[in-house]
RNA sequence: GCGCGCAUAGUUCAGUUGGUUAGAACGCUAUCUUCACACGGUAGAGGUCACUGGUUCGAAUCCAGUUGCGCGCACCA
């Protein structure tokens, strides 16, 4: 940062926010007091993957968090993000496990579980939590001193202590039941892990005899390798041509075993041929039936998916290649009736990317139904908010109809089940420690569960176990419950609504107040970014080409409120342009030298002393301190983009500051006062924008030397509108605001006319303005100095009815008649032309507008301002229409 | 099957309670290297707001239906 050194003239974002960020982060400024006398502003962060690395996805989740945290933070608030990463159970032990293969040529299985965990936890120190180090390079906030693990010893803690209650409580319950089973990772799932796709597949139709000889019953299944396992075939009762068949026996084939024909309301009599094939232990709804009618439960397969003994001459077979041996067996045996195409749904696994068999297995469940109660409500009654709302309707909908959770995987990395059972009776202890004596038997040899808990029974209590939880910590006292949550509504079920439902019951209160869920984001054709596409920019390389503060601002800026997102590196220029725009206006500023220490106000400014475009700017600058307050408030971000963009590029450097020229230029009068103006707007909006840029704000607010070396634009307070009368002391009002808008309006019609007749925009020529009423008189006589410098004129001459002698262009516009004396330039043939456009266009909306006002029945109903605005309409049009007529009658 | 979105300029999108001559960015055309910025300025071209009907004095906006696309949930073997 040196005094003296011109900026260079395009804005070179690298080294400033490395060295920002690293001076925020050593000064403490992340760092949240649970003592403090300040309200606090709690976000935990959706903790990711410790596996993964930064995404454009964790980009814009972050920066949404990050920008509402430095609103807050500015004003005031005691802000604490705390970030952290979740332990992944798949997810992490894949990896190692893939490592180990790559690295050792071993598997799991050739070392102890102790061994294996040993190398996760290695594994994790070394290569874990990259995506926690870039965070960092976006510039979010987080209290790094808080950063949390889900299995650090605290968390686990919390863990252990919620299974416990809850198991006391007779909410969970262990038990043989038929879930979601891996094959790849040889472990349960539960139902929100599997993902169905629609697949073409076959609907083969079987013979089964009848086992009296009296012909076949044709069965239809798109799954023949289980028709080992068949212990039954259904028919609806209802059903006529089945009748008398119900109680009589098949043989199944190939097994050559005697099965029952039973009756069961499940079967649909118009699917297929009325009759199914019950296998108990292979499908969810063959389930059921067999638990209705006392079926045999065969279970065929091994944990891989192999062929187990049950499958007669099938063992060992992978359920595939069995698939095709019954079905040439069937063939072979003429039991064969048809082979229909087939479109079905099949479920994946989300992790293991197989198709999930369904499984009887020994299994812990926690019952949702009396936790999702308390956590419905909580939505339903508004206590917590969603945004956008209509995701209110899907959480309701599936906490309507929450299933038990199946919370065990056999997996080895994970939160062990702090279940302990008796070596010699078999008698389940679920406690703190390994029991010391059993309860039943009196025996003192405990071996403890195998099972780990699903990943999500440890982040389901992040936003309270991050605070030491079931420890009463200050910390938990200052910081729950949290403020908001941002998130992506895709895992609205897995981890949303199961934090709510586990702060009801364990904190009593609501985990946050509101969520925000995120966009998707695509790529610039619409496709889901995905590492098989190769369409998802590394957002490490777009802060190296663009800049953080620029990837930052042009997400949000092109993220709209719960629609998906097509992004292209591209759109990077909108932030960086941006970026550098204000750069400039800071380079502009600085050939003044410094600003004096500290935020610039207006006090002691001498209102007389404010032009009309001081006036008009600090209106609009009021208005825009209201805006990004409430947007902020109400998670309107693209919006708040939007509209500090146009006020800083469309409003102060179009036409404040180019207004400021001639005082920066020491041609004005009062250029001191101005130039303080100038600071007041460029000190607000620096601290407006602060939330969403935050490197280039900081920079420049040094570089202007509002804030001291040693201070930041972190400390500052969030810029406060001026109330309305003091602002029409200033005479900074809505009406001067329209009539700027006006002027302006008249300053684009002389250009118009240069460019028409190619006179550069900066020559200098004798201009002179016809007002046409007394204010705009007033306001343009005032306003005469910087009229000259906006429209290039060597002579100004504003004057009721002035017009120069000889031939001349004109420029119409509502408040003036602009005139350009044009001798030996002008072309009447052309100037013509001009006035002829400008009257068609005039006339046309005249039409438009007077036939609204002869439709009696507007005139009637519709209210009356409406009516006196189209009204005024046509006297102001009808007034513009004549002076563009009367000019075109002096050149015919 | 049930539910939820989306369809506006060549492209990507705004348009918050129905009333502005329907906006922005990028792209395009012309012009300007003028001492903040060519990552820029100035001027301009470009839209039957998917379709059909309804409500209304008035519809891009509200309602119903149609078409097309996307997503979620549940499923018939």
């Amino acid at each position: 940062m040196s005094d003296e050194q011109a900026l260079s003239k395009a804005y070179e974002p690298s080294e400033v926010e490395s060295k920002w960020y690293k001076i925020w982060e050593e000064r403490g400024y992340f760092h949240a007091n649970p003592e403090s006398g300040k309200i606090p502003y709690t976000i935990v962060i959706p903790p990711p993957n410790v596996t993964g690395i930064l995404t454009l996805g964790h980009v814009l989740n972050n920066t949404l968090q990050d920008i509402l945290l430095r609103f807050e933070r500015l004003r005031g608030r005691e802000v604490c993000w705390v970030p952290g990463t979740d332990h992944a159970g798949i997810a992490t032990q894949a990896k190692v496990e893939a490592a180990l293969k790559k690295e050792h040529n071993l598997t799991r299985h050739d070392m102890t579980r102790d061994e294996f965990v040993a190398k996760v936890w290695e594994w994790k120190e070394k290569y874990g939590g990259v995506i926690i180090r870039q965070l960092r390079t976006i510039g979010s906030s987080c209290d790094w001193e808080r950063e949390r693990f889900t299995m650090d010893p605290g968390l686990s803690k919390a863990v252990q202590e919620v299974f416990i209650r809850l198991y006391e409580k007779g909410l969970i319950y262990k038990g043989k039941r038929m879930v979601n089973w891996c094959p790849k990772l040889r472990s349960a799932i539960s139902d929100e892990e599997v993902i169905y796709t629609e697949e073409k597949g076959k609907l083969w139709h079987f013979r089964y005899p009848y086992a009296d000889g009296s012909g076949y019953v044709v069965v239809a299944t798109t799954r023949p390798e289980t028709m080992m396992g068949d212990t039954a075939v259904a028919v609806n009762p209802s059903d006529e041509r089945y009748t008398d068949k119900i109680g009589k026996t098949v043989i199944l084939p190939i097994m050559n075993r005697e099965i029952p024909i039973i009756a069961d309301e499940y079967v649909e009599k118009e699917f297929g041929t009325g009759a199914v094939k019950i296998t108990p232990a292979h499908d969810p709804n063959d389930y059921e039936i067999g638990l209705r009618h006392n079926l045999e439960f065969i279970n065929l397969m091994n944990e891989d998916a192999t062929m187990n003994e049950n499958a007669g001459p099938f063992v060992g077979l992978d359920r595939n290649k069995c698939r095709e041996a019954v079905v040439a067996k069937m063939e072979e045996l003429g039991m064969m009736e048809k082979i229909e195409d087939y479109t079905h749904q099949v479920g994946y696994s989300e992790r293991g990317k197989v198709p999930v068999e369904p499984r009887l297995s020994d299994q812990w469940f926690l019952k949702m139904e009396t936790l999702a109660k308390p956590a419905l409500q909580a939505v339903l009654e508004g206590r917590i908010q969603f945004h956008p709302d209509r995701w209110v309707k899907t959480y309701r909908h599936w906490m309507e109809n929450i299933k038990d959770w199946c919370i065990s995987r056999q997996l080895w990395w994970g939160h062990r089940i702090p279940a302990y059972y008796c070596d010699k009776c078999g008698e389940v202890v679920v406690a703190r420690e390994t029991p010391a004596k059993c309860p039943k038997c009196g025996h003192d040899h405990f071996t403890q569960d195998p099972d780990v808990l699903d990943t999500w029974f440890s982040s389901w209590l992040w936003p309270f176990s991050v605070f030491d939880w079931p420890k009463e910590s200050i910390e938990l006292k200052k910081f729950f419950p949290t403020q908001t949550l941002v998130t992506g509504p895709d895992i609205i079920f897995f981890w949303v609504a199961r934090m709510i439902m586990s702060s009801m019951e364990f904190m009593g209160d609501i985990p946050f107040k509101d969520v925000y869920f995120t966009s998707i984001i695509r790529d610039d054709k619409g496709r889901k970014m995905s590492k098989s596409l190769n369409n998802s920019p590394d957002p490490l390389d777009v802060v190296k080409e663009y800049g953080a503060d620029a990837l930052r601002f042009t997400i949000i800026y092109i993220a709209p409120i719960g629609q998906d997102i097509r992004y292209s590196n591209e759109k990077c220029k909108i932030g960086r342009n941006f970026a550098t725009k204000l750069w400039n206006v800071v380079r502009f500023r600085l050939s003044q030298g410094k600003a004096p220490l500290g935020w610039p106000t207006l006090d002691g400014i001498d209102p007389k002393a404010f032009r009309p475009d001081d006036q008009w700017i600090i209106y609009e600058l009021n208005e825009t301190i209201k805006e990004m307050t409430t947007g902020l408030e109400n998670f309107r971000f693209d919006e708040i983009c939007k509209g500090i963009y146009e006020f800083i590029w469309n409003k102060f450097c179009d036409w404040y500051l180019e207004s400021c020229k001639p005082a920066f230029n020491g041609k004005a009068e009062n250029g001191d006062t101005i130039i303080r103006i100038f600071d007041y707007c460029l000190g607000a909006f620096l601290r407006l924008l602060h939330p969403i840029m935050p490197f280039i704000t900081d920079e420049l607010a040094h570089q202007m030397g509002f804030v001291a070396e040693e201070d930041s634009i972190m400390k500052a307070e969030w810029p406060k509108p001026i109330d309305d009368a003091t602002l029409a002391s200033f005479g900074a009002t809505a009406a001067h605001a329209e009539l700027t808008e006006a002027k302006c309006e008249l300053i684009r019609a002389v250009r118009a006319m240069r460019a028409s007749y190619n006179i550069a925009t900066n020559s200098p020529l004798d201009i002179y303005i016809a007002p046409t009423t007394e204010e705009a008189a007033e306001f343009l006589t005032r306003d005469s100095a910087a009229l000259k410098s906006l429209l290039s004129a060597a002579t100004l001459t504003v004057k009721e009815n002035c017009k120069p002698e000889g031939p001349c262009g004109t420029a119409v516009s509502t408040i003036a008649t602009a005139y350009i004396p044009l001798a030996g330039v002008i072309d009447l043939d052309a100037e013509v032309k001009r006035l002829e456009k400008q009257e068609a266009e005039i006339t046309k909306y005249l039409e438009s507008i007077r036939k609204k006002l002869s439709n009696q029945n507007f005139v009637a109903r519709a209210p009356k301002e409406i009516v006196d605005a189209e009204k005024a309409k046509i006297t102001e049009f009808e007034e513009k229409l004549a002076r563009v007529r009367e000019q075109m009658k002096a050149y015919k």
